[in-house]
DNA sequence: CATGAATGAGAATTCATTCAT
DNA sequence: AATGAATGAATTCTCATTCAT
């Protein structure tokens, strides 16, 4: 009695995983990692604890999974679809940018970022680290690219810089009243801005 | 019936006090907040639960009192003495920099603000914020008094880009092997530069 | 997906719920409200904390749920099974001897009603009230139905003393020693006739 | 160094337990017994835990002092000052109506007769029934005094039926509304001619 | 595979009582 | 005698995880 499984099983199970995730990143995002349970978590996605448990191995791997999901979508908008822009101070810019508007439109994800992703665990870390380097990397090698645009004393630590800038001035205006606050646009253009400037020669 | 209250009462009082907090900013900055227990916090502190809750509401009290704590040793680093230094720019490099080191020699404290504080209750969260606007406020204040030597598109964006980039370069030094990460000198030196490029006219 | 909830489940779960319900019945009955702990309750139900936190949001809860199962036996005791008795004196006094008997063959759940609901909290006096209520306005319809047969001041208050009297003798009876006490029935007869004698005409 | 103990230090000593058997009392009827704490009465009473318990053995011994202090006042108020009143019936009914309003006017100490005072421990327990059978040995006294005008079933039981009824209304009276609720002197009124008549030949 | 009832270790907090000053 | 800081046992309740159905 051994069977092939079908594609449509192997959907199913990817559907019901991604329906855990998807309520565990809006939950997470929105009452962070302690303050969400389990049961919060299928209890939004209309499962049960057994099937969680069969999909991740306890909560901090749900975390984990949101966590590099989110890396792979940073890295993919901070990096782009190729370089398409000669201009590379231009296309760096854009790419901030992006970056920039994309997170604060998802409030959910940049909150996981952002604040619920730190102290958690050794393991939450590394993954929240290693995003970050491989972002803090790209920057890098972009920096160190072209010598005759840009100028920095160190360009680890300018990416470093770089990445704080974005993170603080999103923080910040997350925690903003959404009626008062700035246009994101605009603080977007002001951080860039800010970047720009502190590493061109 | 009514009996002075000897100052060494009160002493013994505030000698308590003291030792708790102490140690719970060891194990807030160590382990983070919710791997703190309070049984860990008075066994550390060699005193008992009793005593714990007599001079703190509840466990999230002696962390807001650490981050007030925080909050004002960093305004002081931050704000210095008075102006000294007759150069604008060379004096807020100057500030940036002992503030730097100051975090980068009291890892627990650093930890604290950078990693522990986010998205633990609106009350931490709250007195948090109260911590980055204070810097924020007078580091823009800073930016806008000398017209002649700064030049940025928006104050208050530059200056949480200015304290983004200084606790992300911070962060992650305090992540990296101590045998093999830079000099923290180094990485003072090379923020401040990133800083103040960005600022400067 | 969504899996048909089998009768068995059902029963197994109420099953569960009157056997924490017993225990807290039986334990708050011989030790008091404050003198019973969870653990206890649990512990003689061969169950544990997790599953009594299922069905009872509290502690408060449990003793709620066993004063309104109480409040239920003892209307339906004193309210009988529709009026049989066609002499209203004797059927009322049938009534009264009924619960009174009822309650000396269960002394815990006396004890419960007499000793160990008052005082606790808002909520449970007010279960507490509501069945005395219950009790009291039925005394009183019964007074009121049938005016060629009783005479009373005031058919409240006289309801109240009836519900006293009865609970008074019974608590004073339940303290003292089984062996050497009067016979149950003879205390109730003799209630019944101080009662009687009270209220008719 | 052997000094005789002033007179005044006795009554300093004397004043110092009055107060704090009076805080007692008040937050005790107030509160409860669990509710109450020994902070809160030393508080009250503006004196110190150390000198609690230089007064009393520990926080039962208050509450049963308070209970003795009632069980006298009551004894005191239901037997009279000597039978004065020729008329048994009538004087039996000034008695319990004497009783029944002052602790209408005393609602702290009605408290903790009624309500405070049951389920706390076996030691209370028993200061509490001393009380009641002292109160419902006289009445049954009373009642064998005179057989040509009294005629009961059983004399115990008609004394424990009056002590149940009143009570029993000054319970309920107490719980009700004070705006709304009937005037004390005619619920007096009321019971005491529900007693009269169930005891009377 | 899916379910959700059951488990129990573990955390925060309270308060009666003691004892050094 | 008076004070009130210190103690820690005891209690309630939560929630990640398991496992019988």
């Amino acid at each position: 009695m051994v069977y092939r499984k079908t594609k449509s099983t192997e959907n199913r199970k990817e559907a019901r995983r991604r329906l855990l995730l998807d309520s565990a990143i809006k939950l997470f995002g929105t009452h962070g990692y302690h303050a969400t349970t389990v049961p919060m978590i299928v209890a939004d996605a209309e499962s049960s604890t057994g099937s969680f448990y069969m999909y991740f191995h306890n909560k901090e791997d749900v975390f984990n999974a949101a966590l590099e999901e989110l890396g792979v979508t940073i890295a993919a908008l901070m990096q782009g679809a190729g370089r398409a822009e000669p201009d590379v101070l231009k296309w760096l810019s854009d790419r901030l940018e992006a970056t920039f508007l994309y997170l604060a439109q998802k409030p959910e994800q940049a909150h996981i970022l952002l604040v619920a992703s730190s102290g958690l665990s050794p393991r939450l870390d590394k993954t929240r680290r290693a995003m970050l380097v491989r972002q803090e990397e790209w920057l890098r090698e972009t920096l160190e690219s072209a010598p005759d645009v840009f100028a920095v004393e160190d360009t680890t630590i300018a990416a470093r810089c770089m990445v704080g800038s974005v993170f603080e001035a999103l923080h910040r205006w997350l925690e903003e009243d959404p009626e008062t606050r700035m246009p994101i646009a605009e603080v977007a253009r002001a951080v860039n801005h800010f970047n720009t400037k502190a590493v061109k020669k």
